[in-house]
DNA sequence: CATTCATATGAATAATTATTCAATTAATTA
DNA sequence: TAATTAATTGAATAATTATTCATATGAATG
């Protein structure tokens, strides 16, 4: 009955589960980009960039403008920051070691460790 | 060097990104439960709740604690409260066709919608 | 209107994550 | 301490999700 609900929890939560798609949202919050400058910039392809922007922007997190040949993306920071906020805030308080509460080899055999940049933290 | 930041992260929305999750951290809202409990609330296995019970604690979501044979799980409200809080804001303004943001193909081949309950929107 | 630049799409494959079932551990109690 | 109850673990399999590559679309410009 409700259940949609439920969907768009899991779907907020499961487009945030992606080392690119938040490398993204961290690089969004620079400024706006178009897909070649993120690609470039992440130094993944370009067809997995846009593969990875259309849940972005299909959950609000992104909005999108073309302008001329190019799309540039943009982030909701009005949503965005406090997701962040709450995070920092939480990771600082119940995560006091980081990447230690995962197993090394856990870890270590992930390949999103390239894919990714080091700034979530950053985020206030 | 700062990476473990980046997995943190990604551990963190990859924990809530799982309707089983999402379903216990729900009933949690309600008080403490036991393994056996929330097993019986959530009509899942008991094996498969432990599993997911494990990731949640791990990340801090929740807490637990032993009280003769059983172990009760609770939840960290401090944090979980605000973050379905942001959740809630954000889908009412920019998810207003809730699940529909998704195909319905899509939604209808995944076994999730049974496994969870629809009450996430009632965080507050 | 053909070419180029920019982005998106689809489908196959690869990788990750979830679920199940059997076995194990842990704590209590008879 | 054997039996019972409660929960966890591990490993195999199933399901989901990500990535890649080839191709298509769309907008601008020569």
């Amino acid at each position: 009955m409700k259940r949609e609900l439920n969907e768009t929890c899991y779907l907020f939560f499961s487009t945030l589960s992606n080392p690119t798609r938040l490398a993204i949202l961290e690089l969004l919050r620079k400024g706006e980009k178009n897909v070649t400058e993120i690609s470039n910039t992440l130094n993944q392809e370009q067809s997995m960039i846009s593969h990875n922007l259309k849940p972005l922007e299909r959950c609000g997190f992104i909005f999108s403008e073309r302008k001329k040949r190019k799309r540039y993306y943009s982030l909701n920071r009005e949503t965005v920051e406090p997701i962040f906020k709450i995070f920092t805030y939480h990771s600082e308080k119940y995560c006091p070691e980081k990447g230690k509460c995962l197993t090394t080899e856990h870890l270590r055999k992930r390949r999103y460790k390239e894919a990714t940049n080091p700034m979530y933290l950053s985020h206030q």
